[in-house]
DNA sequence: CCCTTTATGCGTACCACATACGCAAAACTC
DNA sequence: GAGTTTTGCGTATGTGGTACGCATAAAGGG
């Protein structure tokens, strides 16, 4: 059996209180000491399960996005709409998520997302790094759009974003039928 | 005559010194006390032409991008494609520009590059709000993508942003020509 | 010229936070 | 139970934002 005294917190308890406080009063409102109290845990103790706050806001950053939805039946355009809504969606249950300091070793999460964005794409004659490309814009735009969820600046971001979306499939749609 | 002792700085030369600081050490360095001993003042001294070290990072974001170029001759696609690589040669200028949180009230200088877009769709049969739209929504995906900028991770973000502003064209191009 | 008025310069002080360090506490092995 | 190992966490240090209040300088009036 393992040696030691048991851990009575492990990172995925952190990030969760973290997460949860977030939420609730924003991502100024996470601090090392706030956390803690969440967890009715010393401040210091954190330190035994992250190595440092940045840490801890990466880890956040990966597991705000719960899992991606399963795409529906239909063609690309259709599925990849679907798509560019559910990651809008996610992000907004979670508007502190575009505030977060670039932090670049992508997590799992945002994995799974990405290969759900690639399967809109099957069945189109586009290359691999052809679907990579347009998923990553697809993706950078949303995240871009995201940052407007501020609250009390939502104002007309549904139809901007809708209009941006169709600009966007249009190109996706011409780049296609330019190619076949 | 006004009254009183004679500031010696104002809000401009506090700006001006901050964006040198992150220019050359990033957005972090970024502390009032650090501004306030690059212009040779103490610390306190700053607060009297800015209200907060918040108001001095909206101050930053605005100025941060230079006067907008003017655009050169051609249809509205070379003319936004331009427009769209200056943009994002601006903020490549200021690396940290997209790790200010965010600040809506935009300022003249926003608003001056987003006319600068709209020019660029001159000519072009779309609706007022329809270009508004269009510029909007490019702008989005630039500082998005922009995001990207940090220092050790462009690799290839000149042909994924190529790549993106094409599918956008395309869609701009298909939806001009849906309309006619 | 001195005195009052008015605006700026800035030292001091306080609070919030991240985090290094080291010892105390707990759990397992023998 | 003694030794070993790992976690819990109090203490202390450094950094950063900023309220407050007095010192300081500039201009106007007598």
């Amino acid at each position: 059996m393992k040696r030691g005294r048991k851990p009575a917190i492990d990172a995925a308890d952190i990030t969760r209180a973290a997460i949860a406080v977030a939420d609730a009063e924003g991502l100024a409102a996470v601090s090392m000491a706030r956390v803690a109290q969440e967890l009715g845990n010393a401040t210091m103790a954190l330190y035994r399960h992250v190595k440092s706050k940045d840490e801890l806001l990466a880890l956040m950053s990966d597991s705000a996005m719960e899992d991606p939805p399963d795409l529906p039946e239909g063609d690309w355009r259709e599925r990849l709409r679907f798509w560019a809504k559910a990651v809008l969606a996610g992000i907004g249950r979670h508007p502190w998520f575009p505030q977060v300091p670039i932090s670049p070793p992508v997590g799992p999460h945002s994995l799974a997302w990405f290969d759900k964005g690639l399967g809109a794409l099957d069945g189109t004659p586009l290359e691999p790094d052809e679907k990579a490309g347009v998923v990553l814009t697809l993706m950078t735009y949303v995240h871009g759009e995201a940052r407007s969820l501020t609250p009390g600046y939502e104002d007309g971001l549904a139809a901007r974003f809708d209009f941006g979306l169709h600009l966007f499939l249009e190109g996706v749609a011409a780049h296609i039928g330019g190619r076949t």
